[in-house]
DNA sequence: CTGAAAGCGCTTACAG
DNA sequence: CTGAAAGCGCTTACAG
């Protein structure tokens, strides 16, 4: 009986095994230079005691934590959820896990939050999630604490800091594309709030679509909106009672293209007949309207998997000369056409 | 200059303020016996070398790791947001840090993940989330391992493993006598899938509020449904082209719902005005939809909050007498009165 | 009310 | 290819 009580330690494997401690952590560590004889009748002996180091003596000794912070302000449920599956799953790949902490923007005690959790927890590395990931003090506060991080999605890249995220013109120029394909010219665009810079580069993309095939854009055709679902629901009336109507209606994310659904619905405008709507996001609402919503999958969770595995490379890289391309990764976005786009 | 290179330690604290480190240990962990000047100048230089005690030192010390773990399997995002505000919020406050581990229901390394997180981390407790509460494996692995949970909503109660919850049935009822408040006597319900326990406790809601107001229960009226969209509009197609059709439909789950509200218009039916419809759950799109829905908000973020409470006093208490009652604990949930049901 | 000593379970240099 | 020693930064008994 070699564990009496409580779980068993290294020194247990190694009594075990015959060997020496500073062995079995070797072997546990994907360390060079164990013979391979020695390797398996010590992995042979953590297999039977169900062994495991322990995270807290790993992190006290080594100076590695094994967790990867991710912080975030509630963005759309939707988002926290994706991000959530893609990071937890490529932790665990990795040996690493998961700590979530939810913070307030504008918190006036945001900075003791970050540190309670960077000073106490010492993360290996940090994920944010807009708009936590533009926020100055945010930044700050875990430049200062030397932790690396890594933005999803920020406004605009920063020197120096990684960074995943996807490519806004180009998708919304795809599905302006689309409308176009099927037929439409007089293509309406609902923008969202200026403070977000998705919001100018998925019009960007829609005027580059339009000019590419010689559409004048028409200002007219153009109104404003917040990505909120009321927003959507009054431009679309705006847009829908113009003395020539639209044919489609690309709003800019989908809460919008639900507002524009209720709108014309309310005007006794048929989606697809009358009317092509097309969103952007595909949040899970977009696919159980009616009818389904033609939108665009941003690459959340493959986001999120990316962001770990900078994380953790970056950990083995230690530093240096790394190119600033490498740094600021965009992941490719996937179009889903669905019902309520359809040629005219 | 104390702090030479890297962050301060408690030895640092302890010489600045010219006492022991022990007495430094007393200070931080709220300990009594520290004379109130003692314990002044302490917290005076904590605060001027931003000191906080490094996690993984205090958890290879003191056997606790200040970390709680939640395990859940891709419940709506919806519900694994709610949560996770619920549960890092109170976990902030109470000084401790949440842990998520995204896994597979019936993945065939359940319990090897299981371990990796239990036996590494040493998380002080554990929250699970429907189905993993439900999953025999999971809390046998639990079990075994020693570490204290809290079940979320599961099926039924265990003896002895706390539990947080809301009462289905009476806010089934609650919902059900709203609908006859209204003056509908015609009521439908479109039932949840039978291996999931809220779906016949809703019924039994439903069912008691019919009795209690002698209106004699139709099974002509009564659906079987999957608490998916495409179930809703199904089940909803079937009632509504009844000889005699139902004035009021009470969706068990609010994606069945929607889906009632599309078959409705597919039918062009108005709702409210030639029909209502009820939900349960109060998912974001319930909001959205037109017209919004009436439906039951789950307390998600206080159960959630309350499961992190339970954990941490349980620690505290050191297991002992506690009453059953007091393990299993029932939030209030809330009705969510909107447009989708009206006076008939 | 306060402190000196031991120890938690690993990894990091450093030897051989 | 393998190991003995020191130490990471705290808390737990144990004294006084």
């Amino acid at each position: 009986m070699s564990t009496r009580r409580g779980s068993p330690t290294i020194v247990d494997v190694a009594r075990e095994a015959g060997v020496s401690i500073k062995t079995v952590s070797r072997v546990l560590n994907h360390e060079p230079g164990v013979h391979e004889s020695t390797r398996d009748q010590v992995l042979k002996v953590v297999e039977a005691l169900r062994y495991r180091p322990k995270q807290s003596a790993r992190s006290l000794a080594g100076g590695r934590s094994f967790l990867i912070g991710l912080l975030y302000y509630d963005p759309s449920a939707i988002f926290v959820g994706s991000v959530q599956q893609g990071a937890t799953v490529r932790c665990r790949e990795l040996g690493y896990h998961l700590v979530v902490e939810s913070l307030h923007n504008d918190a006036p005690d945001l900075r003791q939050q970050i540190d309670r959790m960077v000073l106490a927890l010492r993360p290996d590395g940090m994920i944010l999630t807009p708009p936590l990931c533009d926020n100055p003090e945010v930044l700050a506060a875990l430049r200062e604490s030397g932790t690396p991080c890594v933005l999803m999605s920020p406004e605009r890249d920063i020197r120096g800091v990684p960074s995943v995220r996807m490519d806004d013109v180009h998708a919304a120029e795809e599905i302006t594309n689309l409308l176009i394909s099927l037929g439409h010219r007089r293509i309406a665009f609902i923008k969202g709030p200026a403070d977000q810079s998705a919001s100018a580069a998925r019009y960007e993309g829609f005027v580059n679509a339009l000019r590419a095939h010689d559409i004048q854009p028409d200002p007219e055709l153009v109104q404003p909106g917040a990505f909120t679902f009321a927003s959507g629901r009054d431009a679309a009336h705006q847009l829908l009672s113009r003395r020539q109507r639209p044919t489609a209606v690309f709003a800019s994310n989908d809460d919008m293209a639900l507002g524009v659904l209720a709108a014309a619905q309310r005007l006794g405008l048929s989606v697809p007949g009358e009317l092509s709507v097309a969103g952007f996001d595909d949040s899970p609402t977009a696919a159980l309207v009616w009818p389904p919503l033609t939108t665009v999958r941003q690459p959340v969770a493959e986001m999120a998997r990316t962001a770990v595995e900078m994380l953790v490379q970056g950990h083995r890289a230690e530093a240096s000369a790394v190119d600033e391309a490498e740094l600021h990764k965009v992941l490719p976005h996937e179009l889903v056409v669905r019902d309520s786009t359809r040629a005219r």
